[in-house]
DNA sequence: CGTCTATTTGAATGTACTCAAAAGCGGTGG
DNA sequence: CCACCGCTTTTGAGTACATTCAAATAGACG
């Protein structure tokens, strides 16, 4: 195994929380991955193109945004170390999308191509379980996410944020927190301050 | 074929979009599927329960809702004709879920059982497929639909549910779409009326 | 016909936004 | 090493979108 990069065994586990491989699977598995790094602040997809991969990020952290027509960014998603991310849009109508996705630091990612993905099912169909109930996961916590859109104020959406992401807090630029939540930079500066009074 | 509900041709067809299956594939399909009819107004699935189904609407229509710590219900989903719904959170986690189904009028549905599907899933791998599928689409659904909630006005947000759902906007009572596009029934009214001056 | 729920309307309120300006902070080059 | 630049964060005043509460009206159902 020797000549596949350390990286691969942080997606390997990552995949066998949910199927168990054998050594030739691992083999098929790896043999269709892709390793790429890239620099700070790099946008490695934009709103418009067609998204061919699913990136698995190794190392740093991407984020996931929209803009709107007024220019603001959405931040849809976050993806730290050992998570996935892509436009999954996109990537099943093979239309252009409306994500943008970009590096929050000097960063590494497993890409996994779409072509190599459906390949991926056909020989290995446990990956069709694995993709089915990662999606199910995301699913379940955009649900949770919507309804505490709908239901929260600013300031508890940001008291279940730090919850959630206690590793993300103290990391991200809080431009990116007020998007990710929902409120712009300014109202989030004044929020946080009320919010750490208490 | 006689032996089964008609209601069952539709279901077929559903899953045919997305996977072919062969007569004995079909069989097995429907040899777990179970028919159930609903009262208006009937709850279904209640918060706090576990979710063991996973709905086909074949009649009527459902909808699946949440309520808050102040006791207002959030819409996370309308379910007409041809439309799949459950908890989702409740069905993969197998915990108590927050989610409420209830009738918008009298119904009828066909009903999955988690272990069926399961089973479903060992004998018949397409179904993984089959589900990978509709989630998916119901993921990238969510996504927007979050993305309009973040960055849409109440009003543009209701443009748009017009335009994804011609066939409910004149059909559900108004408090169930001001209840979906997140705003009081009070300002869906005052909105609605503004809206139509144009 | 009466009851119950849904919808409309109005006035007062609040949460979050906009615009503007100042302060903080990090990186880069001289 | 310091000075400067650009970007982020803070702060403030004014505003807007949406909510709350209350009451009247309309509709649906038995």
């Amino acid at each position: 195994m020797a000549k596949y990069p350390d990286s691969f065994q942080l997606i390997l586990q990552n995949v066998s929380r949910h199927i168990s491989l054998n050594a030739e699977e691992i083999e098929r598995f790896f043999s269709v991955l892709h390793v790429k790094k890239y620099k700070n602040k790099q946008l490695i997809l934009s709103e418009g193109e067609i998204c061919y991969n699913t990136w698995f990020v190794t190392k740093g952290c991407l984020r996931g945004y929209t803009t709107d027509q007024n220019g603001f960014e959405h931040v849809l998603s976050f993806a730290p170390v050992d998570w996935w991310i892509g436009d999954i849009y996109s990537l099943i109508s093979q239309k252009p999308g409306t994500l943008n996705i970009e590096t929050l630091e000097a960063s590494e990612a497993i890409l996994l191509h779409r072509e190599h993905q459906e390949l991926l099912y056909a020989d290995v169909p446990k990956f069709e379980r694995f993709f089915r109930i990662i999606i199910e996961k995301s699913l379940v916590h955009n649900q949770q996410r919507l309804i505490e859109n709908l239901s929260l104020s600013a300031e508890d959406r940001y008291e279940k944020f730090c919850l959630r992401y206690p590793q993300l807090v103290n990391y991200l630029p809080q431009k990116q927190i007020a998007s990710y939540i929902g409120v712009t930079p300014e109202f989030f500066s004044k929020m946080k301050s009320r919010f750490y009074k208490k």
